[in-house]
DNA sequence: CTGAAAGCGCTTACAG
DNA sequence: CTGAAAGCGCTTACAG
């Protein structure tokens, strides 16, 4: 016994209303967009043949009238694990998802999927949404870089192309937080920080490599070991055990992200090595990763889900045609912890 | 500068594929559409102006005409540092969202206010979505018991309320879930087995503790402490000092969710206590909270990201009309790691 | 301030 | 198998 898919025709429509207010579509129309062009009389009409029908406007029609659609899509990347497993992403559409919830857009999740990875672009580009938020590989920058002359479109990460084509970009300033954080190993009294990457081709690497580089550099030290990761507690690990052998054991790790770090603090217990004793350890985002392991982690809190709520904030803005600057720079702060 | 809202009208129409191809437009809708009922000449000739033009159907259009949205919400609770710190919301939002990516439909996420919940409740009743997954609170439970008269609606959890209607419920079987992680405690011998219980207004707080419970009488033993928790890590903590402070010392704990586990064994630890020396542990629900504690937590998997993707399975099916029966039941299973 | 009318881009009986 | 036409439920110039 299934419910089958007829709705039973029971909601209320525009005609509806406009007819027990006694006035006409048109009026009933404008009433409930807001218009000021209408007396006081068929604003309380309407209204109340509103709230007697319970009606909800069609988004349906009014997207095909308007040519809007008041949807919005997240685009991420398949990789299933990392989606999962990285909090990463349930911040950053957490903090989207409760911004735009609050409008009258709608949020919808697109998964591109890696057989197909034209299907999320020919569903972008048909007009589908008004706008789109791209959390997606560095991979596919090129398309969207290249979607963005066509539609709203706000990245999550400064692609790493840059043709010289305008797009916009909320992020934190990687190479900031990456300072703070080895600035802080610097400041008790580390000599020798290794550092933990994420991929360097990707620009997360990229700038926190430079900044951790930068940092030691001012601080008149040479700049340790460098292992790349994967943004995974596996890839943590691996690369801890590349540098324990590769020698000489540093005085200090900037892992460059809480998933990392939590990798690598499991291969220094194997190994006997006590944190922040043997060796002092800072990451970079904070999540049950920094908060949850042992000895729980001194970081940088990138306020990921505020990122979230601000890439949905922007994007919207830029639908409805207010003014966004090109780069909007979501502030980071060291809390300090007991790894270092 | 910015994009603005003007699209550049360059989306190709259905007119505009039909002039190519040189047929009509409904014989163009009926190729789009994968009818029967045209020659291979017209499919050809309609398929090849598609590609030419890039067209994808306008979905506002389609859903006005088929009076069908092929949109499907998902409806989770506001209470932020829940969903945004509770894997479990992540992992069921990629299951279904992976699922429905396959489809034509598309996934909105649904925020449901704690200041206004109604919101939700309107937009899921104005013909807005074909159908809805229902994440919510028990609280709204009698509400969308309601909405599935209407609308096809699939559960994540069991409703608390059974006034006779049907509902579609996708969940797994958290008596049997509870018994396994106790059993395997009897069978290493644990005599003194308590539980740190999900709230007891919730079906899983009843259920957990019902599995507990008999599973120790049928093992001849009595029930040591309940204790509740609220699913956080602090919670948790909170419950198992609650438990230490009455005594007497348990020798088994069945804490019944990996966050809640979590937090218990930062207790225990403090109290230098061991694991699973002085007290073992099995959980439910296998996340980092169980694989990344110290020791690693045996614990009962949930499959939690399938059961998303059942969930939208069977709102699929629900929505065309196919057969769909009102429970199923996700499979768990034991994994043993060293807490217990 | 208001209403009649056209139109948004599709789908689908209906007639052929 | 195909096409002309009506209709899905709104919005919005246009005229008044």
């Amino acid at each position: 016994m299934t419910i089958g898919n007829e709705q039973g025709g029971t909601v209320a429509t525009l005609r509806d209303v406009a007819a027990l207010a006694g006035v006409s579509l048109a009026t009933a129309s404008r009433v409930i967009n807001g218009s000021t062009q209408v007396t006081t009389a068929s604003v309380a009409a309407v209204s109340s043949a509103v709230a007697k029908l319970n009606y909800v406007p069609n988004r349906a029609a009014r997207s095909l009238a308007r040519r809007k659609t008041h949807m919005i899509a997240m685009v991420i990347p398949e990789q299933t694990s990392k989606f999962f497993s990285d909090p990463y992403f349930a911040a950053v559409i957490q903090g989207a998802a409760m911004r735009v919830s609050s409008t009258d857009y709608t949020l919808t999740l697109l998964i591109e999927s890696d057989a197909d990875p034209q299907k999320t672009m020919r569903f972008l580009e048909g007009g589908n949404v008004d706008g789109a938020l791209i959390l997606a590989r560095h991979s596919r920058d090129a398309s969207y870089v290249e979607l963005s002359r066509s539609l709203p479109v706000v990245f999550g990460v400064r692609p790493l192309i840059d043709d010289g084509s305008e797009h916009y970009v909320v992020d934190v300033d990687n190479v900031e937080a990456a300072a703070k954080a080895t600035q802080h190993l610097v400041d008790r009294g580390c000599r020798r920080i290794a550092t933990i990457s994420p991929p360097l081709d990707t620009s997360a690497g990229i700038d926190r490599s430079a900044g951790w580089r930068h940092t030691l550099r001012d601080a008149g030290l040479d700049a340790a070991q460098l292992e790349e990761g994967d943004f995974t507690p596996a890839g943590g690990a691996a690369a801890m055990r590349r540098m324990l052998e590769r020698g000489p054991l540093p005085d200090g790790l900037m892992a460059a992200s809480a998933q990392m770090a939590s990798g690598a603090l499991g291969v220094l217990k194997e190994h006997g090595l006590t944190v922040p004793g043997d060796i002092a350890v800072a990451t970079i985002d904070d999540n049950y990763f920094s908060t949850n392991s042992s000895p729980p982690l001194t970081t940088v809190d990138l306020a990921t889900d505020t990122k979230g709520a601000i890439m949905a904030e922007t994007l919207l803005d830029l639908i409805e045609g207010r003014p966004v600057k090109p780069l909007t720079t979501i502030e980071t702060r060291l809390i300090v912890r007991d790894s270092a």
